[in-house]
DNA sequence: CACGGAAGTTGAACGTGTTCGACATCGCGG
DNA sequence: CCGCGATGTCGAACACGTTCAACTTCCGTG
């Protein structure tokens, strides 16, 4: 399908757009040979999408390929867009991977994060080409694999944990206030930089290179500001609105 | 099919994801029949999305409903996604309507923007549910929708343009400097307030108003503020590194 | 060893978005 | 009035994502 159709037109309720959140997500194996089909499918995939792209790769494709059954590969991942989900969580532990290499080395607060987010990008940057072709399935609010979804709470969590690491790891002075908050900003940072790095058409994506770079010493700088007089309002009136407007 | 599959796999080229700018974006109808014909599926498709939802809304019965033959509908429209373009272009009809009504009696900054900005939500506001699921789609930075493509030039400028009016007409004293390219930064907090809307699922999107009546004092302050001594170098960074990043 | 249920596997079948060659309708020049 | 090309219309056919009832394999228990 592609837009999830909801399969019973169960619900009597109404035209809401009813998605998701309690989908299955597919089998967690529970013998060896599950393990193993489990990921020789996985990996096909994720192949097959960075060789293909991810429209040109069919359900179909990835099943031949790996030599399975179209209806074994919806036994392990309930949906091609879960095949994705897996992908997120690759990156993830590969770009804390990164990061921990940075963040052993550097002490100031600037310098981890260029480090951070420069990591982030090195691990995204071999699947470009597809990845700018699927994010758009990350941006549907009602799906799981949105930022913001549940499903991705693990993700989400672990990765905010990083720049609270990047942040209280490092020699910086910051407001009490701001030390609590600023790490879910920071992710939402480096969500900014990757939504420019999807639309990134330069060479190598150098742009988002310089969006970094650029970034960082502005970021670094407004932290330090915020401590300032005149901007102790705006900073304290920032805080109050973000916490009223979490959910 | 939902996610544009390159038709015939020509382009020998290689693996790369290609897709839409030179895709045909349906006849431009030459006859009033055909005026008429276009009109009617546009109407039909729009409401089925509002009453159905957009996945639950398909090809098949747009036309039934319409009275047409499926193929009729992409004589008109090149595809189903196309049909949302129409709909951004009337709500951004709408929207600066809206918008002319608050512009022409504020003459301050803040309560200009404040109510552009609610303007544009409450454009929007009767196809929340429905503009929820497609707005993933003008997330794919391929994609024509993308409020970032070429196709949307039209649709950007204008709206751009809504926002340097916003600023321009007011008394707001700003640093000239700025002043050229604040109407872009603007624009591009509206489609933050506008993804923060979509994900909204607070009762009647209130949250969304929250922010907005919440930021907009900010940014206001901000815009002040940029004058200052001390704030004079970030703000000349801030610029600098944004001419650099625009395409 | 036999059996029974859980885990894993299969592929035909469904509904979808989209394509395409054939047909219908129109308006205009002869 | 007759053609004839452009414009509009049609619906069967295609490939896709997804489902599901039937089947096979595996392993622990009696």
């Amino acid at each position: 399908m592609t837009d999830r159709p909801v399969p019973p037109p169960a619900d009597a309720g109404g035209a809401t757009e009813q998605t998701g959140v309690g989908g299955t997500a597919g089998a967690e194996p529970a013998t060896a040979r599950g393990e193993q089909t489990r990921q020789l499918i996985l990996d096909t995939a994720l192949r097959l999408f960075r060789e293909r792209g991810y429209a040109q790769t069919t359900m179909r494709g990835i099943a031949k390929e790996a030599g399975v059954a179209v209806g074994n590969a919806y036994y392990y991942f309930s949906s091609k867009e879960h095949l994705i989900q897996e992908f997120y969580a690759e990156t993830g532990v590969e770009h804390r991977a990164r990061a921990a290499a940075v963040l052993a080395r550097e002490t100031e607060f600037a310098p981890r994060l260029r480090g951070v987010l420069h990591a982030g990008i090195d691990t995204l940057a071999p699947s470009h080409e597809f990845a700018a072709t699927f994010f758009k399935t990350a941006a549907e609010p009602t799906s799981p694999l949105s930022p913001f979804s549940p499903e991705s709470s693990p993700t989400r969590q672990a990765s905010i944990a990083l720049f609270r690491e990047t942040l209280t790891g490092s020699t910086a002075k910051v407001d009490p206030e701001l030390r609590d908050e600023l790490p879910e900003l920071l992710w939402l940072a480096y969500l900014g930089v990757v939504l420019y790095w999807v639309h990134d058409r330069s060479p190598g994506q150098a742009k988002t290179r310089t969006l970094i770079n650029g970034a960082v010493p502005l970021i670094d700088r407004l932290v330090g500001l915020s401590r300032l007089r005149v901007l102790r309002p705006v900073t304290r009136d920032v805080l109050g609105l973000i916490r009223t407007l979490r959910p």
